[in-house]
DNA sequence: AATACATATGATCATATGTTCATATGTTAT
DNA sequence: ATAACATATGAACATATGATCATATGTATT
């Protein structure tokens, strides 16, 4: 196929793909991701379910908020992250059955 | 949920997924792997297609096949490329798809 | 065997990324 | 207002990553 015959992506869209992959290609954000997927959480429980620093976690949020990924409701001092956007949960989840199963 | 009670991820899986979208989020990559789900091509095609040189191209497929996620045949002088996961190209798809609709 | 062509590989370098440390912000209780 | 707690943020640092350059390897042709 010629180069001018070619169907390619959007710059647009390459860029955009990559951030969602680039956020999910992190073990530590993988790993935040997936406990989010089960159960709305506060930044110490994820820091401590996952033995990560406060500071640590509350970066990777800050990434996971930008790109929309996780949103957030207060209860007092606490913050409950969860998941919001359930597309990228499932290409995760896709992602994990196919490596469980080889 | 209590740490104990926690369905985790086997870290064999965690990096192994990690790989994976690694390997998806540069955009060069993700380029090319579009380009092999089209159609099958040679290191010097790839190259031109994608305004690469060839060496930048070589490492990048170098790194694919290390993943298993490309293969290729020789014929002659010339390797001709294609992809060798199809469960990668769909997740790739999926999140195309899902960007390019918003 | 010598040359030309297609691709691969190692070293180097600049940039991106993730963590830590210190500190700031925001909320509640006293 | 102050103290205590929960979270956020900026700077600094170490490591990972991707491109380039130079060169090596492998194949076909003469």
């Amino acid at each position: 196929m010629d180069k001018k015959d070619h169907a390619f992506l959007a710059d647009e869209t390459v860029e955009h793909v990559s951030l969602i992959f680039k956020a999910l290609a992190d073990p530590t954000r993988m790993k935040l991701l997936y406990l989010l997927s089960q159960e709305e959480c506060s930044v110490n429980h994820i820091a401590e379910v996952l033995e990560l620093s406060q500071s640590a976690v509350s970066h990777q949020l800050s990434l996971l908020r930008n790109l929309r990924l996780v949103k957030y409701r207060r209860e007092g001092k606490t913050l409950f992250y969860s998941c919001d956007d359930e597309h990228v949960i499932s290409l995760l989840k896709q992602a994990i059955d196919h490596s469980e199963h080889h």
